[in-house]
RNA sequence: GGAGGGGUGGCAGAGUGGACGAAUGCAGCGGUCUUGAAAACCGCCGUGGGGCAACCCACCGUGGGUUCGAAUCCCACCCCCUCCGCCA
């Protein structure tokens, strides 16, 4: 599950060009239309051999009522049949558990194809949909990996002797700040945009990892606690999303909004360079997430809606961005649709990624099985979900110190986040 | 962690080997009645899979087992509740 096997027969071709154009092998689909095939040819062979047993059974039943000798020659005659199809059955369904297991893993593997007006290609190939506020130049600006140290708000040595590298400690106003961050985003997002506050458990296990497509496409990613079988969230989308696994939501529910506070676990194999000074990309940070279902026709205005709630955030802390409709292959595995929110960095002299949103249409419904129904009494049909950061912590802390930064070394703190700060206008400078 | 109780349709709740995919109530849908609504009454009403269809198959927490046949008996695990222990 995770396409369906509907699209998989009615539509194959959309599913091939969606694997190529994600750079994943499109193989896969015609793979799955193999096994789907033999598996429904199983299936009926198996289903007409209950139907005989479970006919003889019935005779055995009725015999015995009727007065036969249930250990006499009559009823062993029907038991033997009975049995005789009882083994073959046996056989089947053994056959058949083996390609439904195959059938399921070849589904998982399949990724959702994008949107028809998604660009396809690499990096190279992303859309810059729109852009707000003024780059600042970077001439004598400061990366916040300086300035962050020097005003103590970041201890990074000592995260890495505590934990390990990637593990940053925040201190005094850096911790302060951490706090500031999620209560206002928190507030703005239920007082204002009328979500539902989460605050979600940081492990999940196998199901809820599944669902969301975490695994098995980015096993990797994740730090597992093998003893109780468990996963770090390397996102709050993870446990939030989860939330209505297996339920059927009346359509005067919906839509449904939450937004969510997690801190967020993420092993970034493979990642080490230029892009992980600081805390440009550590392996735990904070996050609040906005998670919606909606009903299906809902869900490409929601897309819009939830990136506007991501941009305002950034609009009133003051910090330049630009909206990327992110290629084909830039977008991961399970969705159909995604924007990433890029803040300005004038110290590290780079776009930095500070939110994603995306919509999964029905993708990680299927996998979930959440559905709605669309009016009352009405059959269940698969609901649309999506989620969008608002925002994630380090590189939006980085860019406010780095876009706020004085002559005097002092940052000053954007206006909405003073309230949360005592009224402090200005961290630092130094000895002050 | 230990002892006991329990997990059944959207919800509540019966069901201890064959007539049970499952009583009953509530909710929902359709209808009668009514100017309209309520009440009352009648009918319908779980999910998924296979098949053009008739129809068939699977599902009573999960996975095994016993049996011709399992919601029902046995085993393991998971979850919930009560009590005890431990503990931020």
């Amino acid at each position: 599950m995770s396409v369906g096997v509907q699209r998989l027969r009615d539509d194959p071709e959309t599913l091939r060009r969606g694997a190529a154009d994600k750079g994943e092998d499109p193989s896969i689909v015609d793979r799955a239309i193999d096994l789907d095939e033999r598996r429904r040819a199983l299936v009926a062979e198996a289903d007409a051999l209950k139907a005989e047993r479970n006919a003889s059974s019935k005779r055995i039943g009725e015999a015995i009522r009727g007065g036969a000798d249930p250990n006499g020659p009559e009823v062993a005659d029907l038991k033997s049949a009975s049995t005789a199809a009882g083994e073959r059955i046996d056989a089947m369904d053994t056959e058949l558990a083996a390609i439904e297991a195959d059938l399921e893993d070849a589904m998982l593997r399949i990724p959702n194809p994008a949107d028809p007006d998604v660009p396809v290609g690499g990096e190279e190939a992303n859309v810059t949909v729109r852009t707000w506020g003024e780059p600042l130049p970077v001439d004598g600006r400061r990366p916040h990996w300086d300035l962050a140290d020097e005003l103590g708000l970041i201890d990074l040595a000592r995260g890495a002797k505590v934990a390990g590298s990637g593990f940053p400690v925040y201190v005094g106003a850096g911790s302060a700040l951490q706090r500031a961050l999620i209560s206002w985003f928190l507030d703005t997002h239920t007082a204002e945009n009328g979500m539902t506050e989460i605050w979600p458990p940081a492990v999940v296990n196998a199901d809820s990892a599944r669902g969301t497509g975490q695994i098995p496409d980015k096993e990797d990613q994740m730090y597992v606690v093998t003893r109780d079988d468990l996963y770090l969230v390397p996102t709050a989308e993870v446990p939030v999303t989860n939330l209505h696994r297996d339920e059927i939501i009346e359509a005067d529910d919906l839509p449904i909004r939450y937004a969510a506070y997690s801190p967020c676990f993420r092993r970034e194999a493979g990642a080490a360079g230029r892009d992980t000074r600081g805390i440009l990309r550590v392996h735990q940070f904070d996050k609040v997430e906005m998670v919606s279902f909606v009903r299906p026709e809902d869900s490409e205005a929601e897309l819009e809606w939830l990136t506007e709630r991501a941009e305002l955030l950034l609009q009133r802390l003051g910090l330049a961005y630009r909206v990327l409709l992110m290629a084909t292959r830039e977008m991961g595995f399970v969705q159909a649709r995604k924007y990433d929110l890029e803040v300005w960095a004038p110290g590290a002299e780079r776009w930095l990624e500070v939110s994603s949103v995306s919509n999964f249409r029905d993708y990680q419904a299927r996998r979930m099985a959440i559905r709605h129904r669309a009016e009352a009494g009405a059959k269940p049909e698969l609901l649309h979900t999506l989620n969008g950061s608002g925002l994630a912590l380090p590189r939006t802390m980085a860019a406010i110190i780095e876009t706020h930064q004085q002559p005097d070394g002092s940052i000053a703190v954007p206006e909405p986040l003073r309230p949360y700060l005592g009224g402090r206008e200005h961290i630092g400078p130094p000895g002050a």
